[in-house]
DNA sequence: GCACAAAACTAATATCATTAGTTTATAATA
DNA sequence: TATTATAAACTAATGATATTAGTTTTGTGC
């Protein structure tokens, strides 16, 4: 059933993710994740629907796989233990893996509806993960964007290079995250 | 001195800046920046050494520009109130110069000591502001990374579309900085 | 051993940035 | 006022890119 090469989309996709986390986000082009896979360019579109398509998968590849870190991260824990190791978590996936976490970050102009729904569910993490600050409602909703932003924030601006000084960066974030837990506290 | 159409560096990072706000910032292209200005792509070169360096004169430019705002939203506050002015300025800058806002936090791939100079005034500003909250000064460097990763944070997620849910977004960021602060008071 | 289908291929097109070389129009000057 | 120098436009050409169309090849199932 398959000509040649062992080639299917997952390895396409890895591939790309390669690619990606190793020369950016930005970097990723057919021709060169062709040269990669010893292919031709247009063989490609047998197993993707073109490029956008392709950073689409890597998209919601990436927000799954974050979720995962994040989850892992959370298990066993609770309140600030539990936001401190995910946090850390999450920022050390994006260190590892800056193409991937770029690609979930960008709003897909196709049909994006795998991509909010990964989206969701670390939405939903960090919900439960603020459930025992006892917040009413809607200032959960509020914290969990709170959260979000601080995490994003963080993980972009340092692989940016934007924390140009010397100084320690795993303490900004530890830091940021016990006193943004400390205001929640304080209600 | 000029030959037919009133064209200067300045108009062309105007019009780039245009095409910026209102595509996105992937979507500049010299051709379509060409057609805008009504005349042929190399004709641009007379102007600017292409594309990348032309993105890296936007990053400048929007950088210095967002300095401008957060400057004369502190004017005449201190403490929470010139925090949240310059965070509700700052998140505002970036709804009506979505791509300009983006050029900033491109990495340069140029020489970027503009660039990095202007970020630096950001950081100052940034420092000033938080002067009063009795941090030393080691804490003072951590909260200013915390206040840029909050607020680069909200906007960027915002920006993406990323807070999907039907709720008050000046609420969330006004309920983070909240208690951020709040967080660094407590210490 | 044969046929089918998936997956590779070549060829071609359109868009893009960029470079080289040419023309033109304005501004300074003679 | 006429001339010239030059900045700023132009055309032409090149090389990279994505994409489509149509062809060939190869492995699996019959």
């Amino acid at each position: 059933m398959s000509p040649r090469i062992g080639l299917d989309l997952d390895k396409v996709v890895e591939a790309a993710v390669e690619i990606v986390d190793n020369e950016g986000f930005g970097a990723l082009t057919l021709a060169i994740l062709a040269k990669k896979l010893n292919i031709r360019t247009p063989s490609l579109y047998n197993h993707i629907d073109g490029l956008p398509a392709l950073k689409q998968k890597i998209a919601v590849f990436g927000l799954e796989k974050l979720f995962s870190v994040m989850e892992e991260a959370s298990k066993g824990r609770t309140g600030d233990a539990a936001i401190m190791s995910v946090g850390i978590a999450y920022v050390n996936f994006v260190r590892s893996h800056p193409g991937l976490y770029e690609a979930g970050f960008k709003p897909a102009d196709l049909d994006s509806e795998e991509q909010m729904a990964a989206g969701a569910k670390i939405v939903e993490l960090s919900l439960k993960l603020l459930r025992s600050y006892g917040l009413n409602e809607r200032d959960a909703f509020h914290a969990v964007r709170g959260l979000r932003s601080l995490l994003h924030g963080f993980a972009s601006i340092e692989q940016g290079g934007g924390f140009a000084m010397d100084f320690d960066r795993d303490e900004s974030l530890r830091f940021t995250l016990e006193r943004y837990l400390a205001g929640l506290k304080s209600m």
